[in-house]
DNA sequence: TTGTACGCGTTATCAG
DNA sequence: CTGATAACGCGTACAA
């Protein structure tokens, strides 16, 4: 169906050699044949075919991103990030989105491999737990072994597997946080955790957790409720702590959906924040400044971080294999956190 | 460097054919070697290469989808909707953000087209300018031609290009949404419209326009102001609107993302919304409930668009070509309008 | 500057 | 049930 390069040749009247020649570029091709063979592209409406290119080639022009998924804009973010910038040099980038199921990550790293992507992206945190944990970096370092370059983009390294990693110190932007929340005055603060086994939610609550024990303040375990990253499960732990005979007067949400849930159980119950409850979230996507009241929350270098992961996956930017750098959260004061209420 | 199909055949001491036939499980093969193949399969880390295989089958394991920015929620969702169906069928989606540019859209089919992709979903408006137009109808053309599925997702129909259309049916959701404020009183309408020259910003204001005239409303020029798809757009035209003498009783914001950008002008200048000022979105993308006051929308099948699209992007439903169904959008009532004030 | 010929890794057709 | 072998469409040494 498709006119392919020996269709051009034919009717240009030269070898497929020579087509190819013009069409890449890289050798000299007299200017005449040049545009014969040309005008016989633009006669046949000749597309190149790319698997035949990248089977001759042994180079692909496509690269992969995963991400957990690519509704929120957490993700949203840091894949248009990788998507703009690997678009500059003619690259594709398909995104894999695997709803956090860590046999989902595996499954396309599969799907990515076999495609012989130029490049994966990997985001979001990984799950802790060992057995799929372990078959990731026996896939990574398969990857990498086989000329993928692999990026952990906003996610921690993968110790011995060559993978470049672009880490968000979350524990350090979740230590700021409650910091934060204590200089303000506040003693009982609870959490809404993320999803249990996520490195993400292990660092964030770390942070949390130090910083309450370096001010002296007992982690109070009926105060940390488990959750994940979305609005649903910030609304339903705020119900809970709620409830309790001892509210907290701080909620620290897993991120900033969750916190919008938190503000939304709130408003429902009447409960002013932050006059009686102070609320914080965590990422700071778009979305935080127009919650209402405006979220105090921790930005995250999303769209640095998905650029420079983009350009390290074309190419364009050295990055040593295995090399690991951090990016600095920065805490962002709005106005969901006031004083503690004294009742 | 990476294992063969005839690297397994040696190893398996069979022949290569054999190993595509247990890979492919299409064949009848006898147990006990298909155990072996599969044992030097493992052995050898082997990984089909699908450019071979789509070189050789003529058939690829991708599809495309176009969006004009993949971070924006509005886009987010559908075409998480599209990857999330086709990833049913182990297909992989290569996603592209044009940023509204037409020049990129088309840029973006070639390197689709060139990938010999399953299918491609288009989503987004169609700028109206013609040469664009005639010659993104010629790519589509040539895609369906080419045994390339093309589905329009939310976007108007390509007459004459056999691509499926699942529309959105903009004039009637602008259209009830004015009728909505008007209902409630209001006669200064403002509106701040999408990009020039964009299908959807079309069809929305048309709605608008219809909805005022069938009230006897006169529509007012300078009640207009120009903008497009994004928060700032709408911060500006308040900013603008709420400037005017007599300024508007109610605003209509291109999306929901502009009447965010409205309500936040509103705040900064201590407009009270809706006491003052009524402000409608559009879309209802998940974080209008969230929006202070919660907004009044258009709600958009979004999700049902996506996944319809993807599952006949994926050729799991079927869809004559050409075909064309219409979506209906969803008048969303919540805080942000009230009666006009009474000065 | 251009053409020839082979290889890239699979699938599929045809014998056996 | 299994093995040769010919495509598939393109890049690229090697020759001319």
């Amino acid at each position: 169906m498709a006119a392919t390069l020996a269709d051009v040749a034919a009717r240009a009247g030269v070898s497929s050699a020579t087509v190819s020649r013009v069409l890449n570029g890289n050798y000299p091709v007299a200017e005449s044949t040049r545009r014969r063979v040309m005008a016989a592209v633009a006669d046949l409406d000749y597309v190149v075919n790319a698997h035949a290119r990248a089977l001759a080639a042994a180079t692909s022009d496509v690269l992969g991103v995963v991400v957990n998924d690519i509704s929120d804009p957490f993700f949203g973010v840091m894949a248009g990030a990788v998507q703009g910038e690997s678009a500059l040099d003619d690259l594709l980038a398909v995104i894999c989105s695997t709803a956090g199921s860590p046999a989902e990550e595996l499954r396309y790293m599969g799907l990515l491999l076999r495609q012989r992507v130029r490049a994966i992206v990997l985001t979001g945190g990984h799950q802790l737990d060992g057995a799929h944990f372990a078959e990731l970096q026996a896939l990574v370092r398969r990857a990498v072994a086989a000329d993928t370059r692999v990026v952990l983009c906003g996610r921690p390294a993968l110790p011995d597997t060559g993978a470049v990693a672009l880490e968000f110190d979350d524990f350090r932007g979740a230590h700021a946080l409650t910091r934060y929340l204590l200089s303000m005055g506040h003693r009982r603060i609870a959490c809404i955790t993320g999803p249990e086994g996520s490195s993400t939610t292990r660092a964030r609550l770390g942070g949390h957790l130090a910083a309450l024990a370096e001010a002296g303040v007992a982690a109070d375990e009926s105060l940390q409720v488990p959750g994940g990253f979305d609005r649903t499960s910030g609304f339903e732990g705020a119900q809970v702590l709620l409830d309790r005979p001892e509210p907290p007067t701080a909620i620290v949400a897993a991120n900033d959906l969750a916190a919008l849930g938190v503000l939304a159980a709130a408003r429902e119950r009447g409960v002013d924040v932050p006059g009686r409850l102070s609320v914080t979230g965590y990422d700071d996507i778009s979305f935080a400044m127009d919650a209402c009241p405006a979220l105090t929350t921790v930005r995250l270098p999303l769209t640095e971080a998905g650029r420079r992961a983009g350009r390290i996956a074309a190419g364009r930017e050295a990055a040593a294999p295995g090399s690991v750098v951090s990016l600095r959260p920065e805490l962002i004061v709005r106005d969901s956190v006031a004083a503690p209420w004294i009742g």
